[in-house]
DNA sequence: AATGTAATGTTATACTATAACATGCATGAC
DNA sequence: GTCATGCATGTTATAGTATAACATTACATT
């Protein structure tokens, strides 16, 4: 098997894809994981799932409901948007995708084995995706909830600017 | 002059509005800021445009384009969403309010005099909103960044859950 | 008053998301 | 095997959010 995740330089907790890491095996571990996952917490992985889920990770720029529509409205016929926001509610509640409030958009997760917030670094320029995990960046939104005596549910971490390729270009 | 910021308890940087705090005075400061801000700055604060800051601080509670354009209507006829997003537009541009992404709605800006990212606390039970100013996640959200070699242009940091006062009731 | 610019009005349309009800398909009980 | 059940998908309609493009008005300065 190749290399499962060779997206990242290790930078401490952002990982930033590389230009030219093999997207085949990214798509492909993403979805095997997604079948584990299912098979695991007994939750039903089909092929209209399955689809948009490699949809999802066909870049790692996030994509829009409604270019998932297109496709699969060419790919089989009888798609409408309840076709595809149903698919993506069900890969949002499995943590196999996160969405992005920002921009309206979709992007699948780095690890949806563990259950997480989703926190990232958007590209304004290419568009491309990093998703950040940092301890101290979690520490100190802890820390300002419970300062403010807030009990938080649910996180929306959206830093967007240049990515260092986008910046030295 | 009453006390123009009586609206929160000092607690690290999170300011959750009181239940009973003087509302009048919120709004009247936020429009005294507003047109300062725009003096100092050669911009122009317009009937319109105050009408819409006003709109926007009737509550600590996000507000949405077309819910204000509902009261628009009724006050003036001729109102379209143009008008409205227009006015949202100018009114963040002079940072005078932010935009709460996971909302798609608008609040006022608290401290509108100091450049600044947004960061919230969202009550998603009263949808009560505290602006958040606190160095550490600052720091944390810069050290991310630099790490991964990342320039930030922008942030979106929605905390959403349940705030104090709905917390214990 | 004449002119140029900024603001607003107006109409149309694009984009994003969900409600509500009908149909089809996999799975286990019998 | 087939029947019943529940989950998944199809289908139609509509709600909610936002912008494009062009017309008109108001303001500031000369």
């Amino acid at each position: 098997m190749a290399q499962t995740h060779d997206t990242s330089a290790t930078n401490g907790g952002a990982t930033f894809p590389r230009a030219g890491h093999d997207h085949v095996s990214c798509v492909k571990s993403a979805v095997e994981k997604a079948y584990q996952i299912c098979e695991t917490r007994h939750i039903r992985m089909t092929d209209l799932r399955k689809r948009v889920l490699e949809l999802v990770w066909r870049s790692h720029k996030p994509i829009g409901a409604y270019d998932i529509l297109d496709v699969l409205h060419r790919e089989r016929g009888g798609a409408a948007p309840p076709t595809v926001y149903r698919a993506l509610d069900f890969l949002r509640e499995a943590g196999l995708i996160h969405r992005i409030e920002s921009l309206n958009a979709f992007v699948g997760c780095a690890e949806p084995e563990h259950d997480h917030a989703g926190q990232f670094l958007i590209c304004r320029t290419c568009g491309t995706v990093a998703e950040i995990s940092d301890p101290v960046l979690d520490t100190a939104v802890l820390g300002v909830a419970s300062r403010a005596g807030f009990a938080i549910e649910r996180r929306t971490i959206e830093l967007q600017g240049l990515c260092p390729d986008c910046l030295t270009c």
